[in-house]
DNA sequence: CCGAATCCTGTTTGATACTG
DNA sequence: CAGTATCAAACAGGATTCGG
């Protein structure tokens, strides 16, 4: 087989790209997976992605709603609480994340039969 | 379409997680995306790669042979040249990139839509 | 041509204690 | 409960040089 360029590829670079700035570091993609869950609260959150510490969860949270991929909402009264969700947008990485899961699973798989 | 059975959160996680821990990185992704078009020299992927250094390109190349990601093939005589390509695994990660390119892709266009 | 080895800097991350 | 503040450690990444 030869190699060639292909002009498709600087093409799939760049969208690669964009979509990669919106979901680097280390605890953004555990963040919405979590959220793909349904609404949590910061401490629920917290508790149920294993190692994160709260300031990189709030710095982590704040990155995703600047990009749009979250919501917070705060709902003041009695004592505070806020929670977030996934936005359209977040919501709509569902089948990125699927395939993420599907071939993490099955590489673990591999994994345990060696 | 009714609720189907989701796996649970925990386990999309870990397996999330098992999955980022071989394509994190800066570069592996763009790495693994011209691996995909075919097999590559050092230089090219250098050229093709918008911005990584040698080091890193060197590094991020040995990340992914550790991982079984891509296969390194060095042919010795004349002058010396290395090419690589994806392994099986490497491969295997496809569909993951289809997506990261398809969202990617839609998320650009809504960016130029604003 | 394909890297390895060094040096250096800025960013990221972590642990922990603290505040309204 | 939902974050901030602070300090220190780890890492990413660039620039440059060198060698097979």
């Amino acid at each position: 087989m030869q190699t060639r360029i292909i002009p498709a590829c600087p093409e799939r670079l760049r969208s690669a790209r964009a979509a990669l700035h919106l979901i680097d570091g280390k605890w953004k993609i555990p963040i919405l997976i979590a959220l793909g869950f349904g609404t949590r609260r910061f401490q629920e959150l917290s508790r149920e992605i294993d190692g994160i510490s709260p300031k990189m969860l709030s710095k982590e949270l704040k990155d995703l709603e600047e990009n749009d991929l979250i919501i917070r909402m705060p709902h003041g009264s009695p004592t505070i609480a806020v929670t977030y969700a996934l936005s359209p947008l977040g919501k709509s990485l569902d089948k990125l994340l699927d395939e993420l899961h599907d071939w993490g699973a099955a590489f673990r798989q591999r994994l345990a039969g060696q």
